[in-house]
DNA sequence: CCAATAATTTAGATTTGTCTAAATTTTGAT
DNA sequence: ATCAAAATTTAGACAAATCTAAATTATTGG
């Protein structure tokens, strides 16, 4: 019923790469953890025996239920010690990731929900994701990128895309954070570039890359 | 520079069973671990590979000042999580061990000292044992076990011997906790028991081994 | 001081998680 | 539809950390 770190990373890996239905690939997988595909077989034949997951040799790998609530209590975990370093210990929200990715690992029903409740059951975690609950249920969110984002209306910033040091080294510079109220002011077709105001500061030019890695959602809602 | 979960073991055990200043044998070590002798001698050689201890087959080993350091700030780890689970998430003092088993691992100096700064520097862990500080350095205690103090002095619990949840569970039966004012009212010849005053709670018996495990310092130092 | 016992080490095997190199299967372009 | 390229799996090896069984070294009692 438990599993090793190794374990876990390849679940959490898969769990990310499965966002539509679709099987998740060897390869991509081999990508996301920088080990050789041949390992990656090893470890999906490993994990099918423990019965997490339909895995199809040549066609790739989908979480079942059990393998899908387990992601989602290692997702739990990693969130709520994301929260507990940024909010309690202060770390730079562009530092938590690398140590929740081994607090995440100690398994302790009793440690983890504690924690939340410590915390007073954060919702979303300092990059904006949501937090799975002791259930493993995940908080509903209706989140669409900025770069989608229509004019003229105010959002406020809720999440990344990604959560690579340089992506967050960019918008520390910008000094865009989560929760900021945000507008888009002009769109150019030319390269996809956006004007934006951010709370009630000079209006600044995002890139469309970058905008596609910021999640907003309606100010109103 | 770095260890891993296992030899990080290896290095506290060594350093507890290390008390004099005599050699550890491979015997102690294997019982202490709960692994075979031939996985000690195994590691051992590791270890000297690494130069942090001096290892002379058949005759035990020593940590070498490296070594000494390197326990220190495992130890340190170890007892910052303690702090933080028994004071912030509320852990009962004989749950904690086990998780702070896992959590000392996590070895990031700037983790451990920011989760130093956010518990207010704490000098003694939940048990009574005292903190390294950044440097590795351990407070000075003076303490001495309950079984060795004089009579009808005051004086203040301040540790126990060793952390088995059978004698927390006999310390909470009993109501002594790390702090309590205790005072030693008779001690009987015949078996080594003491008749105790805790507080102002009526007088209880305790056994002489329990009051070996059982530290103490004087009430006004 | 020497034999029996206790402690320790060596030798060889196992599990987990990784790798490289070779073989196999799928895919895509013509 | 076929064949080259890409993706994937298989085979065999390795390091870490453990084990069992056998060999070696130290200790101790008579």
């Amino acid at each position: 019923m438990g599993f090793s770190a190794a374990e876990e990373n390849y679940i959490k890996a898969i769990w990310k790469l499965q966002k539509d239905n679709t099987n998740v690939t060897t390869n991509a997988l081999s990508e996301a953890l920088k080990t050789k595909p041949a390992s990656v077989t090893d470890m999906l034949k490993r994990l099918k025996d423990k019965n997490i997951l339909n895995y199809l040799p040549y066609y790739g790998v989908q979480l079942n239920a059990e393998g899908q609530q387990a992601a989602l209590l290692i997702i739990r975990r990693h969130r709520l010690w994301e929260y507990f370093l940024a909010e309690k210990l202060k770390f730079d929200w562009d530092a938590v990731h690398p140590l929740a990715e081994e607090l995440e690992h100690i398994n302790s029903p009793e440690l983890t929900n504690r924690l939340d409740a410590y915390l007073g059951y954060p919702q979303i975690d300092p990059h904006g994701d949501p937090i799975p609950n002791i259930k493993g249920q995940m908080p509903v969110t209706t989140r669409i990128a900025l770069a989608d984002y229509a004019l003229n209306q105010p959002a406020v910033v809720s999440g990344v895309l990604n959560q690579s040091s340089e992506l967050l080294e960019l918008l520390k510079h910008k000094k865009i954070t989560i929760g900021a109220t945000i507008e888009i002011c002009r769109r150019f077709e030319f390269d996809g570039s956006l004007e934006i105001q951010l709370q009630d500061l000079p209006l600044i030019t995002l890139s469309s890359y970058l905008a596609q890695n910021i999640l907003v959602k309606p100010l109103q809602l």
